[in-house]
DNA sequence: AATGACGCTGTGAGCGTTCACAGTAGAGAA
DNA sequence: TTCTCTACTGTGAACGCTCACAGCGTCATT
């Protein structure tokens, strides 16, 4: 016997606490609480609302709760990166997936966000306040105002790397750049080489100048030379990394090795390393930073730092809720690990 | 003088309806009105609720909307492919890109929802029902029983490329691959080649059977014989371009040109056959289809098929809220375009 | 036996909108 | 003038839920 009414056209309307009540035999405060954790709800009227909401097929409509608690029990995530890094980078994939998956154990849908020109980004903070219940923000410029701003609003928030300039208020997750960038270049000091040069990152990132800040200590604690000219920032993408190692070879023709910032970047040196006859690892040794799809896709393949994009998103998610629950802020680094393979 | 109160601590209770119609001498129906159209408005009190509404900062509670119409306002975006693929395709990015865009242009947020698992699927689809007016499908794999699903539940939905064995009951829109398949075709034959092998997509997706069907009209067409031999299926995947070049190697190795399914594909294919000592495009030309990232990162660079994202996310959008609108299910395709770089 | 405490339950109010309806005023037609 | 029509406006009711409160038994304590 089917308690759910057939429906020949369309959509019916979907059953309300009221019908779940009724075919329990309770009030609606009862399949209320049960609906809210079930406390202060006898074992039998536990029962008869769980298999009442089994057999009418409810769920809870998520504007009435919302409407009357003041949460929306969503969160976005809210990407401020200049599109062609979106369209290229695929950590932001792992990111997003990761983030996504997170809140899906919670129950909480994710919003995507994306503000790539201004208009975007006023609409997008409109929406967002009085919406949302937090933001996971990613945009690792920091001359990006959108953290001051949420922050201000009083809006939850978790930035993904730290965010440069904002004192300590706003709560992060990140990678340990510094040690990444350490452990790499020890790498490359351990296996001979003496002349190591390096791409950064963008220096208004974090990613950029943390990684830099580890190349440079760790020459110093290896007894090496720090040598401008064997600095060239560059911009995160292939095409960038493809034009650092030609101003590279031609202030340094010597280097017999080069840390890159990023992936992507590392494979454009490889691509201007190849061109110019150098051979990898023989002749310069390469290593990247991320462990992105990328790292496989170039020949050789890439020895690169590993950001642990599972954790990473893990953690955002975790430090958002936990901030939506009245916590307060809070930074996360998390370690990373070096990966060998081919290229050094 | 600011009309906006001061807010010493956290958040304070955002205006309403009331607040703006106090504020504007008029009552909540005429704000309402406004709100939705502004028709049956006097221009005096359109004037005056408009000004009250930017004095008071005021946006409206879609929870309560909500509640009332029956509408969420927002839209999923569904994807379920196998994760590894997300990871890896850039596609995914420029559509969720371009989908995104379309949607905030209406005012529209997008809620991402990915279902990797099982249990994932489930969440969603329970979600999915009752809580958002239309669904993006992107899921290319017609084993894929989530459209019929969808569709059977009454949920509005556009799928991009054409669901396998769905009838014609739902929307989709898509390239012409098919089109295509034939332009690549016939430039390699206009090239000169005449060992015109491939390796398709997977055989249970659209943009599988459909370049293969155009690769095998157009060999007729030019009067090449079809050699089974020569046709390899692949997986999308820059792994599977790899194992599929090896097989095609083995089994004819007097091959002049490949036509790839994809350009992630392709980057495998330029891998073995770099690997084999084959010279591209002098011994073999290879071609590929996307025109995504990875066909400017290969070396040399693919030639390739373009596939109109951008045109894609605009149209899957408009289909999409026509339907949620009222209108029928609509299919769409639209025109690709060769490009000539180095591989062919 | 009376009192308090506690666990469970039902009820009314209200969250901020939209919608249908009724009412008003002014313009044009008879 | 009177009537009708139209354009505009205000008012209750409702959407489906949670929350605070009050009521009611039951048990332990005084």
């Amino acid at each position: 016997m089917s308690r759910t009414e057939h429906n020949g056209t369309g959509r019916r309307r979907p059953p309300t606490i009221h019908d779940v009540a009724r075919e329990a035999g309770v009030s609606r405060g009862t399949v209320s609480r049960v609906l809210n954790g079930g406390h202060h709800v006898s074992p039998a009227a536990l029962d008869a609302v769980r298999s009442a909401i089994r057999r009418t097929g409810y769920t809870v409509n998520r504007h009435a709760r919302s409407l009357i608690t003041g949460r929306s029990d969503s969160v976005a995530f809210l990407l401020t990166e200049p599109q062609e890094r979106f369209f290229e980078d695929p950590n932001f994939n792992v990111l997003l997936r990761g983030c996504t998956a997170a809140l899906a154990a919670h129950d909480i849908p994710l919003l995507l966000m994306i503000a790539g020109t201004e208009a975007e980004r006023r609409r997008n903070m409109r929406y967002i306040a009085g919406h949302v219940d937090g933001v996971l923000l990613v945009s690792s410029h920091s001359g990006d105002p959108v953290a001051a701003q949420l922050h201000e609003a009083g809006v939850p928030l978790v930035a993904c790397g730290k965010p440069l300039g904002q004192g300590s208020k706003v709560s992060y997750v990140a990678a340990d750049d510094l040690g990444g960038a350490r452990d790499m270049v020890r790498y490359l000091y351990a296996s001979g080489r003496r002349r190591i040069a390096t791409v950064s990152g963008p220096l208004d990132t974090p990613g950029g100048v943390e990684r830099l800040a580890g190349y440079r200590a760790t020459l110093a604690e290896c007894g090496l030379p720090y040598d401008e000219a064997l600095v060239v920032p560059g911009d995160y993408s292939r095409a960038g990394g493809e034009a650092a190692a030609s101003l590279l070879l031609e202030r340094a023709p010597d280097i017999d090795a080069v840390f890159v910032g990023s992936d992507l970047m590392a494979q454009g040196v490889l691509t201007t390393l190849e061109r110019a006859g150098r051979r990898v690892p023989g002749d310069i040794a390469v290593g990247g930073f991320d462990d992105s799809p990328a790292a496989l896709a170039a020949r050789p393949e890439l020895t690169t730092v590993r950001q642990p994009w599972d954790r990473i998103s893990a953690e955002m998610v975790r430090v958002l809720l936990a901030q939506i629950g009245g916590e307060d802020p809070a930074a996360v680094i998390l370690p990373t690990e070096l990966v060998r393979r081919d290229s050094a």
